[in-house]
DNA sequence: CGTGTGATTGACGCCTGTCAACGTCTGTGG
DNA sequence: CCACAGACGTTGACAGGCGTCAATCACACG
């Protein structure tokens, strides 16, 4: 971690429309702005650790984080991604647990921090503040329920193809169909839920059919529709 | 569903300690007690369906629910279970999204409702009862997060040993050990993520293994320690 | 006593994880 | 500039966990 002397300002943050902190006001804005700290960090530096008490909530200004949990034997299971405007250590601080998670760069990242006094002042202090946050706490939470029930029911193909979709929608394509998120085969069976091998040749199979095309980390969505068949979307 | 003129007063369940409500002031209390309306509801009663928009929040005064998503082909997966004291409904009202689970009673039910506007108001003019609902909410997603981590690593016999040690926690066992919940084998493997057989084959081993003891739907707890080893607990 | 729901057991085979070997690429240091 | 280490990606072989189908049993209820 390096300090990083070009400090974001939230409201850039801010002017993103989904993003949270819309709902400060000019004051809690400044005030914010003022009191926390902004690092740069390279991917494969952690930002917090899983089981540690968290002192703050992060914001992320730029770059992709995973946010993880080790399982049976070192395994990871990703549940879910930070990017520009996503706030992370969010669910720890607010039901004062450890970490239930880490957090890693994947992507060269700018992430501010929040201590947990002012975090909690703003939620006391703004109503609708807090009722953004949890607003966003619940969709996450049914975002995670959603998830269970695929991972129970789903079979492998399905979900994988069900993750190349998820991460279409959340990062985006360029114009040539690539995933604006660039993930390693073994990360990308970390979300799945699955062997990295397994991954690895339902990729294949996926090419093979011409709904994906594979060039290094690089995969392009070729047909959509498709996808969505063998994810078993409706 | 029929009326229940016997409506219980808000004040007993807030008794119970871990309640959401015990942050309402006296006059919260006695206004929440007067515009609730309360019903009770048979096993197989079906207190609101996936999908529905909300109206409003329920507090489980009596009885057990189960919540569950309707997968692939019907296929339940329950999410969690509600007795005394527990709020349901609440995330989707929070998200201002469809309901993600379906409700339905387990053992018959005694449920509170309280009408969206007023469990917002609540909310907005009691900063307390805020922060309290949304450590409960970010509490359940960290469970949420646990479970998508164990579904997709542990096997189905880990799993299932590791519900029934939940179940004991949440519902608690008697004096001979037995569960204090009764669920049917099929409900057993909708929360393990499984096929009703499996869940039966190996609840049959854990028998032989003499860890528990089955008579028709009572499950006892004989050996936790094991159970715990089979559920690779740590 | 028939009917229906839930519980149990057996047979079978596919999906998927594991192990192992090998190919590919990138960055580093001599 | 090349050799090499190390991380990552790919493919094949193999076994076993677990889902599916089907038959049978147990039990409650009208």
């Amino acid at each position: 971690m390096k300090n990083f002397d070009d400090v974001p300002f939230c409201s850039e943050c801010v002017s993103n429309i989904s993003n949270i902190f819309k709902q400060l006001n000019q004051q809690q804005i400044e005030d914010l702005n003022y009191i926390k700290s902004c690092n740069f960090h390279k991917r494969g530096e952690i930002i917090y650790h899983e089981g540690n008490r968290p002192t703050g909530v992060y914001c992320v200004s730029k770059g992709i984080i995973k946010l993880y949990k080790t399982g049976i034997e070192g395994k990871e299971q990703i549940i879910r991604f930070a990017k520009k405007g996503d706030i992370i250590g969010y669910r720890s601080v607010l039901s004062t647990e450890l970490a239930c998670t880490t957090a890693k760069v994947i992507e060269d990242a700018v992430v501010c921090f929040i201590p947990s006094e002012t975090w909690m002042e703003m939620l006391q202090n703004n109503s609708n503040f807090s009722m953004d946050v949890m607003r966003f706490a619940c969709n996450e939470l049914g975002k995670s329920n959603s998830f269970i029930t695929d991972i129970a029911q789903k079979n492998v193909r399905e979900r994988l193809a069900e993750i190349l979709l998820y991460l279409k929608d959340d990062f985006g394509i360029d114009a040539d169909g690539v995933l604006q998120i660039s993930l390693t085969r073994e990360e990308l069976a970390n979300i799945t839920g699955t062997a990295t091998e397994s991954a690895i040749r339902l990729l294949s199979e996926f090419k093979d059919d011409k709904m994906i095309a594979l060039n290094g980390r690089k995969i392009a969505i070729l047909d959509e529709n498709r996808l969505k068949k063998t994810a078993n979307l409706y």
